[in-house]
Parts: structure tokens; C-alpha cells; sequence
DNA sequence: TTAAAAATACCTAACTATAGGTATAAAAAA
DNA sequence: TTTTTTATACCTATAGTTAGGTATTTTTAA
């Protein structure tokens, strides 16, 4: 193996994955050599008994959890360089990666010339992101930051029944109460959301899991 | 352009999908000739001018949804053979690309040797899937089997704006229609799902990943 | 080239939800 | 123990939805 080369590896269970990034690299291929590997364990493995610079690490593998693996690779061997790589676009995860040691995140419609850069970044001690990934990272989410607006025991209880396409008479008399006190409740709801009517309700219920 | 060869088309908006895919026909260049795009678009704009034997298409585009795109495609040219191509394991995602005139179905995850199989199936006119994507056919699937309400181009539209909270009238304007079509088309909703109101039919909807 | 499905539009009347409040008792927190 | 939050209940109007229909045109599939 040539010292003088900057070893890059590659941790995908998609063949078509790692044969698409050696392409890419392939035009940087005085400078870099890389390895491929399509299970996690492998990698291990071989990370315990060589050196590697930095690996692309797919965090969906089928045999195991991404942000375990990366975690691992940091302890073996601290001074690997560990980039995220998937089609996940969710904030949380790329923040777990990021809190497990991974120095960037790439989403894999990432382009030739931004995969060169981020390479060269991340080499050189900087955190790194794909466009997309950086626009992601960007906003704080509304499901994430804004404190999901805080919902009683009672209106959830509302909330759910609800869902199940209950008039405020209905909710009423199947939770003892009178419907002008389902009303005051379901009122509260829609300014706590900030919606204008249920169907917009429920769907922010949704999508901040309460349902 | 050799006329003798097979010529394949990618439409993928990852790079790095599509240097992958290139990368495994490699060993086949005396056979296949391999045109690619980032966006639908393009492909149709091309398809309309060229002729392509077989297309890749990834079903997620940002550009395009795949299954408009798909029956676009065989209506511009019903020879050009149609593979969907995605890390969707949905199998009515699958079912509908089927539906759409696609003679088969690829996982991302599909092996060099597979790939090159499924491409002579399809070119041999038979339907064709990547192991992964076989077993997934062969479930049944219970959120399959239980009748998933059919839901037309329009309704699907009406639901999304449904779903935003908006109301009749605002829907009507929306799109250019009498708010009478639009109540129409929300009572037909109604009946289809079997359910009470909005906020149940919303539920119903979210359910089965229609929102 | 038919037949079926989807999209369009209309009517009436009853029902339900929403916007604007106010107010008090009971739990929980500070 | 006081303050804040939660849960309870009410009033007046207006806005919007749902239940019963019918019917024509345009697309799509057989």
C-alpha cells in the first residue's frame, strides 16, 4: 500500500453506491486510493488493523445502527475521519452522527465538485455538509426547536378523538362534559397551533407525533 | 450513435447513483451505451428526439413524480422499456409503477450480477425485479390487502389542500373551480374513506401515506 | 370505438365548527 | 401559601361543512 496516499473508505451495503463514489474520486486518483465494504463489521475489522484517513459511512446499513458504528470506528481509531452518507434527510439524525464523532454528513445526491470539497474539508479538521444537507441543518426545524406546542392530558384526549371524527356533541358525551367545555378545549387547541380549523390541527398533531 | 448497441438511459438526480449504474455496466461497453439526466424533464425532451431501449428511473425525483413521469414516457414511446429504480420498499409504490406501464422494479441495494440479469429480462420482454424488491412483492402486506381507497390526480390535490386547512371556497380559488366541484369532490372523498367528516378523512389519509 | 371513470357543476336544508368574548373551581407549581 | 395552569362552563353570531340528491362533459381504459 502506498504511505504517501490518503486512504479513503467506503461503508455502503449499496454496490451501486460504492461503485458511483469511486467513480467520482476516480479523476482525484493520484492522491487518493480507497477501499469499499458493504457490511459494518468489515470495515471493523479491517479498521483494527489498518489505516484509514476517512470513510463514508452509510448510516441505514442492514447489520447495523450508523450511529453505533460510527461511535465504534471513533474508538478504534480517533483520528479516522467519519462523514455521514445517506438519503435521510432528517435533522435529528444527522445531529446524532454528529454527536457520535462523524466531522459531516452527505446526502448522496451530493455532487462530484462538492464531494471533492468536502473531502478536502473534512481532511483538513473542518466539520462538512452537502448542499442539501446544509440547507437541512440550516433551519431548526419546526418540529425540532419550537417546543412542541405543549398539549394537556385533556386535549390530547380531544386530540384523539378527533381524529376518530368526533363532533364536539360526541366528545362530550363519551367524556361526561358539557360540549360548550369541549368547545372552550378545542378553541384552546387551534391557538396553541396556530391553525385555523381541525383538519389543519390534526395534520400538526401528525407531524409533531401526538397522533 | 452505433446503432448496434442497447441503449440505456438513467434519469436519477443522485450523480452518484448514476456513475454507480454506469460503473456496473461497465463490463458490458460492447453491448450497452448509456445516456444520463438529473431531471425528467431532460429525459423527455430527449426521448422525444432519440431512441432509448431501456430506462433507469428513480421514482423519487425532485423534479417530477416517477409515476407521471413513467406513463409520459411510454405514451411518448411505448417501446422504450421502463425499469423503476429506487430505495422505496413500498409495494404499492412498486404496484403503481407497474400500473404505469414500467416492465419492472430495482432496489438500490440490487448487485452488479443482478443488475445485468434484470436488464436482459426486461430486454427480453419479461417483468423483472431485484432480489430485495422480490420478496417484497411477495408479501401480500397487510396495509395492501385492506383495500387502500383509490384517490384520483384531483381529490389527491383537494386532500393536500385540505390537510394546509384551507376551506372550500379557498380551495375553489386555488385551483379554478366552482366551490360546488370542490364540494363534490369532497363528498366523494368522504364516501370513498367511509369516514364522518375532514378530520377523520384526513387521519384516514395519513394512514395510508396519502399525505 | 365504446364503456367506464373522473372531473365538472348545481340545488336545498340541516348540522357543525369557529371567532369573539367572559368567568370560576380545581390542580399543580413556585 | 400564593400564583399559575388546567379544566370547567357559558353567550352570540357567522362561517363552513355535510347529507340528500342530479347531471353534463372530458379523460382514460377496455
Amino acid at each position: 500500500m502506498q504511505q504517501d496516499k490518503i486512504i479513503l473508505a467506503i461503508v455502503d451495503d449499496h454496490p451501486m453506491v460504492i461503485e458511483g463514489l469511486k467513480s467520482l474520486l476516480k479523476s482525484e486518483t493520484a492522491i487518493y486510493t480507497s477501499v469499499s465494504f458493504t457490511k459494518g463489521r468489515e470495515f471493523i475489522s479491517f479498521l483494527s488493523q489498518n489505516e484509514v484517513n476517512l470513510v463514508f459511512l452509510d448510516i441505514s446499513l442492514p447489520d447495523a445502527n450508523g450511529i453505533e458504528l460510527c461511535k465504534e470506528i471513533k474508538k478504534i481509531s480517533p483520528k479516522t475521519i467519519v462523514l455521514g452518507l445517506s438519503n435521510q434527510t432528517e435533522r435529528s439524525m444527522m445531529l446524532q452522527m454528529l454527536q457520535s464523532g462523524a466531522s459531516g454528513y452527505l446526502l448522496k445526491n451530493v455532487s462530484p465538485d462538492e464531494l471533492l470539497t468536502c473531502i478536502q474539508e473534512a481532511l483538513h479538521g473542518l466539520i462538512t455538509f452537502s448542499r442539501e444537507a446544509k440547507e437541512i441543518m440550516g433551519r431548526p426545524s419546526k418540529a425540532g426547536l419550537n417546543e412542541v406546542a405543549s398539549v394537556t392530558k385533556r386535549e390530547k384526549q380531544i386530540l384523539q378523538l378527533l381524529a376518530q371524527g368526533k363532533t364536539t356533541a360526541a366528545i362530550a358525551t363519551e367524556l361526561f362534559l358539557s360540549p360548550l367545555t369541549v368547545d372552550t378545549h378545542r378553541k384552546n387547541l387551534l391557538q396553541k397551533f396556530e391553525v385555523k380549523n381541525t383538519a389543519e390541527l390534526l395534520m400538526a398533531a401528525v407531524h409533531q407525533k401526538l397522533l
